[in-house]
Order: structure tokens, then sequence, then C-alpha cells
RNA sequence: GGUUCUUUAGCUCAGUUGGCUAGAGCGUACGAUUCACAUUCGUAAGGUCAUUGGUUCGAGCCCAAUAAGAACCACCA
């Protein structure tokens, strides 16, 4: 008994703090937040668990028990966007789902160096104290970035905690941490030995205010009016919009179906100039369209790539106009040193007083090449690059996708990508910016003239010697791409182990460039890790043996398919051997409220850390899910997150009441307490027969409890396949319904009546684990402010069916339908009511008099009596029960008209049943169940018709 | 030009292998009120599922065509 006494007080304790400190009276999000997260953070929940140690022995086995999933990186110097809100949104449900299946879970976060980007915006910064990139050597900017990069650093890190992502900080990867770098260069060597990587002289894109090149996806192409001159060239007449290239051109072409100029292939002919006649031949070629134009292209293969594929074939001259500060070269002559623009007017202006301009088509529209970043024209242009073949990495990734080893959401993605694939062009991965990965390639000589290079991780040395001989650095760096494509293989630290690492030349470890001391320190402080600093257990004995590769999804946004998704399958599978990731689920455009992008110029970009601070991170989080599904451009505004932030308080004020109903269980009167400790001794004895995991005993007392049970259940199961299909706007809108609709509405409004409170307890667990992906804050801070709860709920078990009796659950559904009807009659009344209750009369109808009490509650009525044989008042229009509303005569009189069009609308719905029946084929071929309800159908409807009828006569 | 997607309530979207009376959030209208929650409760209105044809006992869903819109890829000198 002492000990009875004992936990007695202590839960009058537990009472006192819960309604000082704990339930206030709706949840505030910002008292929670932050110190659950530190909680979380500090006792090591998102690390997965040490399964690995294990590994060895039991190999094969543990892979089905991890779950493991990388994060984009967003821009370690950026702030968030709201696509990072979806992207965590999503991916964060995932982790914290499958950590309460039990599976380890890994989510591996990462910062991204961001290379153009940032670039840009340090170029920027640069100029702003009157610099310009050309007064330093690489190394120095390489150096100046990386202190740039960590004055800026720790927003986004912050901002990824405030969302909730429950990852594994210890393991965070930067995109230029020693073990990517190192990863990076063994692929190229590996390349450069399979002779997949080579150096050649092709056009590439090239923004001449940022000087460096651009891959084919970077180049944003806008629609713009752009004049097109007519001119005279030789025996032609032809259009161009650029006519200041025309000092490039080394041929002139027509279609060799052409009939009109036949006669001219093959022939060379004298063209005036501005600067003088020169003499250009005529080809033919397929790719000259007779429709446009004249029909006659001049070709300039030095700056446009269709003009260098024709050179290309006919083995044509190439001759540079454009230099690679954008303006014009030695061979335009008295127009050199022009800007591109300028020297187009320039050179138009003198061809039309030289009489060559025949007309200018002024509406003729062009897609034109922007930089993506600055809008600078992207000027094709000639340059020594390095270049990937990648015939042999699609082709891998191909078998794989087709052999469907990669499961698409949605799946026709897997199509898109094929084709794209399909059609890949060589990948030029040299940019010429500092702030990136070098590239561990040194020439002979100190110039491009003899071209002998060899690899070399040593890319901190501007010259390095091998064999005698003096190397010089190529000062490029690698596009972004191709590290980011590495990362499942650098952020699971998968190893090849055991495999030969093959020969590099160096015997010094690889590392980022620029080794001079001032650096160094800085980038001991800000890379996160090497590989053998790694906090996560994962053994690098053996690369099959690790768990988290292939990952089991790649979460990304559907836009960066080609650039990255793409990327990482073809260099998973070339350089692992297996496909990077099981599954993709590509996320769409988080758009406005109106549909509309966000963009800075329109105004309408939504900062979603403005929305974590006004309604919650859950409420932010609940609200982004909503309404969204695999690959779709979506709208979003916040009256989705502020539904978020009701559904979180009325979370809150459940598990308060139910707390309040617990409290008082236990506390006030000795004779309270004596029933307390008869309700414990209660549930120790039902305990032995329930508790068959490691669940709280309870037991259904009924229907209500029942109902509630099954329902909970229902959703559980639905919620389960709609993790798996990744339907996360279904889960939640279901696990919203649950909460509101069925647990709040009628189950919680029934214990106002029969308290069950181990039921009571059993279920809001239940539903705190559920939500508990999708809302992860206020689940856990109801958890910890529950009176009997321990631990944290982010690591306890997702939950198992409960048990009911289905018949009576049922029962309770017929129930509501009763009260349903009470409630909808009443309301109709309401004129004849004038804030009256009505009375509810009953007759043969043993569910409503089993549960007077409970239907008065619900319905809202004043009280719920049998008519003892003598009905009155208004039958209510239900088939299966005889229930009253004791209303006076005139008011009966009055629902006269509603009562006929009740009776129309049923008498519907039964002649659409009829109909259905009448059909032989239809009892034929339907299902047998289906066939079956219908009748019964039929057979309800009649009898509902046959009472109105009869309340119909009564009127009269 | 090529590929793909979208079209369902006033707005934003669900609707899984075809199955009874097509759902949700927000908004709207009417009503309630101190007892967990005004971030509340009850009730209602609002839909020819873009159009037309086809398959089927049965179509929002499958097929074909049309219309409107969007994205991506390629790109015309």
């Amino acid at each position: 008994m002492s000990r009875f006494w004992r936990e007695f007080w202590w839960e009058r304790l537990k009472l006192c703090y819960n309604m000082i400190m704990k339930f206030t009276k709706s949840y505030e999000p910002g008292e929670f937040e932050p110190r659950i997260y530190a909680e979380w953070e500090k006792t090591g929940v998102f690390q997965p668990r040490k399964l690995q140690m294990e590994a060895d022995e039991r190999d094969e086995t543990e892979t089905g028990e991890c779950y493991s999933l990388v994060m984009p990186p967003p821009n370690a110097n950026g702030n968030l966007h709201i696509g990072h809100g979806l992207t965590v949104a999503i991916e964060d449900s995932l982790a914290r789902y499958y950590r309460l299946r039990g599976k380890s879970t890994w989510y591996i976060p990462g910062a991204d160096h961001a290379g153009f980007e940032t670039w840009v915006v340090y170029e920027r910064a640069l100029e702003k104290e009157g610099h310009t990139r050309f007064e330093y050597s690489r190394d120095e900017l390489y150096a100046r970035v990386w202190k740039f990069v960590e004055e800026q650093r720790g927003n986004m890190e912050l901002q990824v905690r405030a969302l909730g992502a429950s990852c594994a900080w210890g393991d965070l990867t930067f995109t230029l941490d020693e073990n990517v770098v190192s990863r990076v260069y063994k692929t190229f060597e590996k390349m450069w030995n399979d002779g997949m990587i080579y150096r050649g002289e092709k056009l590439v894109n090239y923004c001449p205010q940022h000087q460096t090149a651009f891959a084919d996806i970077e180049v944003d192409y806008r629609e713009e009016k752009t004049p097109l001159y007519y001119i005279k060239y030789g025996p032609f007449t032809l259009a161009t919009t650029r006519p200041e290239t025309k000092f490039g051109d080394t041929a002139v072409a027509v279609n060799p179906g052409d009939e009109r100029y036949k006669e001219w292939v093959g022939k060379t002919i004298t063209v005036e100039g501005v600067n003088g006649p020169f003499e250009v031949e005529v080809i033919a070629d397929e790719m000259v369209d007779m429709e446009f134009g004249t029909g006659v292209v001049k070709i300039t293969p030095a700056h446009d790539f269709n003009d260098w594929e024709v050179g290309q074939r006919h083995n044509l001259r190439v001759v540079q106009v454009i230099g690679e500060d954008g303006r014009m070269t030695e061979v335009a002559g008295r127009f050199a040193g022009m800007p591109v623009k300028e020297a187009r007017e320039a050179v138009v202006k003198a061809m039309d007083e030289m009489g060559m301009i025949v007309k200018i088509d002024n509406d003729y529209v062009t897609k034109v090449p922007h930089c993506y970043k600055c809008g600078a024209v992207i000027e094709p242009m000639l340059k020594q690059q390095w270049f990937i073949d990648v015939e042999r990495l699609a082709k891998g990734a191909i078998e794989r996708l087709e052999a469907g080893e990669i499961k698409f959401y949605p799946a026709n993605k897997k199509k898109v990508l094929i084709n794209y694939l399909k059609n890949l062009k060589d990948w030029n991965i040299s940019r010429q910016i500092p702030w990136g990965i070098a590239i561990p390639m040194f020439r002979q000589t100190e110039t491009e003239n003899a071209p002998e290079w060899v690899f070399d991780v040593r890319t901190n040395l501007e010259k390095i010697e091998v064999g005698g001989v003096k190397y010089y650095r190529d000062e490029d760096t690698f596009d972004t791409w191709f590290s980011s494509s590495h990362w499942p293989i650098v952020c699971t630290n998968w190893t090849e182990a055991g495999l030969s690492s093959g020969r590099i030349s160096s015997s010094e470890p690889a590392s980022a460039p620029s080794q001079d001391d001032e650096s160094s320190s800085v980038r001991s402080s800000v890379l996160p890790r090497t590989s053998s600093q790694l906090t996560s257990p994962v053994t690098a004995s053996n690369g099959r043996a690790n768990p988290y590769y292939p990952l089991n999804v790649m979460e990304t946004a559907g836009d960066i398919l080609f650039a990255w998704v793409a990327r990482m399958i073809m260099m998973g599978v070339y350089v692992t051997g297996e496909v990077p990731f099981r599954e993709v689920y590509l996320h769409g455009l988080v758009l406005d409220a109106h549909g509309q992008k966000m963009s800075k110029s329109k105004g309408n970009v939504i900062n979603p850390m403005e929305l974590v601070t006004k309604y919650g991170s859950d409420a932010f989080r609940l609200g982004i899910l909503r309404g969204r599904s695999a690959g779709m451009n979506q709208a979003f505004s916040e009256n989705s997150v502020m539904a978020g932030r009701n559904l979180c308080n009325k979370l809150w004020n459940l598990a308060r009441f139910i707390q309040g109903m617990v409290d008082e269980s236990h506390s006030g009167s000795i004779e309270a307490a004596e029933m307390a400790l008869a309700e414990a001794e209660a549930e120790v004895v039902n305990a032995g027969a329930v508790r068959a995991g490691r669940e709280m005993p309870y037991a259904t007392e009924n229907m209500g409890e029942d109902w509630i049970c099954r329902e909970l259940t229902a959703c559980k199961e639905e919620i389960e396949d709609d993790m798996e299909a990744y339907r996360f706007s279904e889960a939640v809108e279901k696990l919203h319904s649950v909460i509101w609709d069925k647990y709040a509405d009628w189950f919680i409004e029934s214990q106002k009546i029969y308290k069950n409170l181990p039921l009571l307890k059993v279920t809001l667990e239940m539903i705190l684990k559920m939500l508990h992906p999708f809302a992860p804050f206020v689940t856990e801070a109801i958890w910890q402010s529950l009176s009997w709860t321990g631990g944290m709920l982010i690591v306890q078990q997702w939950p198992s069916r409960l048990k009911f009796d289905p018949i009576s659950a049922s029962n309770f559904e017929s129930l509501m339908g009763v009260v349903s009807e009470i409630r909808r009659v009443s309301n109709e009344l309401l004129g004849a009511s004038k804030g009256k209750k009505w009375t509810v009369l009953y007759g043969d109808d043993a569910l409503v008099d089993d549960n007077q009490l409970l239907v008065a509650k619900l319905a809202g009525v004043e009280s719920v009596i049998s008519c003892e044989g003598q009905p009155r008042g208004l039958r209510l229009a239900l088939a299966n029960h005889e229930v009253y509303l004791d209303v006076p005569t005139e008011v009966v009189t009055q629902y006269r008209d509603k009562l006929e069009e009740k009776i129309l609308k049923v008498g519907q719905e039964l002649d659409a049943l009829n109909k259905r029946m009448m059909n032989p084929n239809y009892v034929d071929k339907a299902p047998a169940e289906l066939v079956k309800q219908t009748r019964e159908g039929i057979q309800e409807k009649m009898k509902l018709i046959q009472r109105l009828k009869g309340e119909l006569r009564v009127i009269e």
C-alpha cells in the first residue's frame, strides 16, 4: 500500500507540474521545437543503430533492416527556399516512418560548395571591393572563397534543423570533403585508364561575362525578337541574324535537293564583304532547310553549333572571330575589339552603306541562349576542354533501367530518362572557375601545343615532376555534376575494398588543391569529415557488405532528373557495378497560390522559414505535403499551413483533455484514489490476457470503443500502403480525418459518457506514433508531456493492430447515422425552434434504448426517452430505426415540404438501383457481393419511402 | 519540331486494380457557445469530372480524336 501512496502523490505532483508547465491552452510550437530538436540531436537518435557491428557475421540478411537516403545537398552558404522545405518534409517523413518501423535509418545530410552559384556571389563581392578575379592565382582565389564560404556558412544547417530533419549530422558530407575529392579522382583515373576521357577542341557554351564554359543543361534559352537580315552574298541572297560573324564564314550551304542552287554546289564564289571581297565554297548539306529564308546559309564553324557539325562533315576551316573576352578578334579588321553587339550594329551599318542589305525582317523571333546566372548572351566558343565519352556510361545505365532495377515515382520518368540517355552527347566536364575540384591532369609543356597529359592527384602543386620530366597543372575545375554524380557513393562511404586501387602516379594522398598554410588551416576547421572520421558505423572491409548502399530511395526535384539523377545512375553503375538507389521519388516545383512559378522578380517568393516561425515546423510540413503528388508542379499557399497548425493544436488539446481525465482519476478524494487503485488492479488482471507484445493493456467496453479501434487500425494499414507508394498527401489527409472527424468528434465525445482510460491512452499513443513522421515536434512534445509515457517518441515502435468487435463497431456507425439525422432535422427546424432544444423519442429500437445518454450527448438534444408505445412528433427518415423528434404538430406541418422533397430524392435513388437490377447483364456479370448490396439497398429504400409516406399521411 | 504531363466544387488539389449517392482543405451561408480546443462545435449550399466518340453490365478512371494549358528536350541560319 505504501507504494501505491507514493505513486499517488507522485501523480498529484505531476498533475501540478502539468498544469503549470505543460499543457497550456493552445500549442505554442516555438516553446518546444528548439528544445526538442536539441534533445534528439544530443541523444544520438538520428544516427543509424549500430547494426553494422555484427554485420560481418550476419552479412546479407542485414540489408532489409536498414534504410538509407541522402539529402540533396543545399548550398552550404545559402538560405533554404521553399523547394528545400518540401524536400526535407518528404525525406524526413520517410526517415522517421522507417525508423519507427524499426529499421536502422540513415538520413545523410549534405552541403554543396555550389561551384558556380557561390562563385558568382563571390565574384560580385570581389568587384565591390574594386578587385577582379584576374588579379589572383587560382590557389589564392580558392583559399579566399573557402574563407568566404566559411563566414557565410551555418545558416543552411540551422534551417534544416528548424524543419525538423532527423539526419545524422555527424555524417554531413560537404561536396569538397577529402573523401569526395579522392573518390572523384579515383573515378577520373579509372575513366582515363578506360579511355573514356579525352581532350578536345569543341564548341562549348561560353559565357563571356563569367569566362567559363557551361553544360548544355545550364543554358537558358529565351525567346527574343532579333532582326533577320537578308544580305547579298555573292550570287545569292541569304538570311542571317548574325551578320557580324561573316568574317568567320568558311562556306555557304544549300540543301542537296534544292533545284534553285544545284548548279552552284562545289563551286567557289566571291563574296563582297565590308572588309573587302573573300572567297567561300558552296556546299550541299541536309541541315539546310529549303523553306527558311532563301534556302541559303552561311557557315561559320567557330560560332554556331550546327555550322560546327557541317564544318566537321565537310572539313571546313575554322576561323574564330569572337574572342573569349566577348570582343571581335583581329580577323574582324577594323571591327576588332568591339563587343559583339556593337560590332553587329557597325557591320550592319557598313553593309547598308555598301547596299548589301536587301531587306530586314524585324518581326523575327528566335531563341537566344543566355547565361542562366547573369543573363549575358552565351557564345558558342571553340575551346580545349575535357570530355567524357558517355557511350559506356549511358549504356550501363540504360541496361539497368530497362531491367527495372530502379522504380520511379512518377513511373513515366523512367521512360523520359532512358530517352535522354539514348541521345546523350559527350559530357564537357571542364569549368573555368577556381571554386571547385581541380582536374587532376598535368601537361608536359606550359602551352597547349604539345598535348601530352599525365594523370596525377597532386593538384595542390602547379607543376610536378614525373620521371624527371616537368608537368604543368591544368587550371580548370570539374563540372559540379561530375562530383555530385558520386553522391550516394561518397555519402554511404562505399568502398571497392579488396580490389586494387589502380596505378596512381603519386604517392601522396589525394586532397583538394592549395596546401599553403593559410588555406589548410581554413579547411581543417570547415571540412566536416574525412572518410576515417565517419561517425556512423559502416564497414569498410567489403563493399558488398555496406547495407546502406544502394540507397533505398533517392528523393529530389524533378527538374534535375537529367543533370543529377541520370548522372548518379551512370556513375553508380560504372563505379560500383550497382545502381545507386532502388527507388527514385521526384517532387515537382512548389508554385505560388495561383499556380505561378515563384520568382524574385514577380515578388511571389514564399520563405519557408517565415512560415515555420509563424505557424511552427509541423504546420509547415503538413501544409506543404498536402495536395502534392509525385512529379507534379503544384500550388502552395499559407492556407494549407494554417490547416496544419490547426491540426497540431487540435491534437494538443486532445492530449490535454485525455491527460486531464487521467489526472482526475488519480486525484481528489480518497474514494477517487481507491477507484484508481481498483482500476490499476484491473489493469494488472487484464494485462495477462491482452498483453501480447509490449502494448499497454486495454479492452473495449462499448461500441464506440470498438469502432475507434477499427478506424485507427484501418488508418494505420492504409498509411503503411501510402508510405510504400510515396502517397504523402493521402497519408496526411487520412490522419487529419481520423484524428479530427473520427477520434475527436465522435470517440472523445462518446468518452465523455463512458471513460475507458487504458483505451484512451493506447489510442492516443497510436495517433501520436502515426502522425510523428509528418509532425514530429508536436507529437514528441505531447509524448513527453504525458504522465504515463516514457522515453522519446522518435524511437518508439510503430503501432500494431488494435483488437475490436466488428459487429459492435458497425453498430456504432448505425448510431452515428441516427445522431446525424437528429442534428440535420433539428437544424432544418431552426426557424421553428427559436433556439429551443427538442426531446428525442424512440420506439422499438434496442440500439437507441441502450444508448440514450450517448445519443443525447452526441446529438446535443435535451433528452432521449422511450415513447412508451405512443409516438408523436416528427419521425426521422431512418429505415432501420424508430426515432422521433418531439415537436408540436404545427412544426411537423411546416416540415411537410421537406418531407416531400426527401421522399422524391429517395425515390430517385431507388429508381437508379432498380434500373441496375433490371439489367440482366448486371445481375449476370457483376460480382455477387455487389448485386447483393444493390438488392439490400432497394429493400432499405423501399422501407424508408413507406415510412416517410406514412408520416406524410399523419400530417394530413 | 520531339517527349511528357495537366484539365474534377469559388480557390488549391485527392480520387489506388473501372463498382452503389465523386471527396478533402481553404472559402461561402445559416446556427451554437463558457464544460479540451474560436487555432472550437453543428448544418448546408456548391460538380453534365474540358469536349466528342468508343470499349464495358457499369467509365472521373481504359481506348481514340479534339480543345485549352504547362514542363522538359532539340532548335532555323
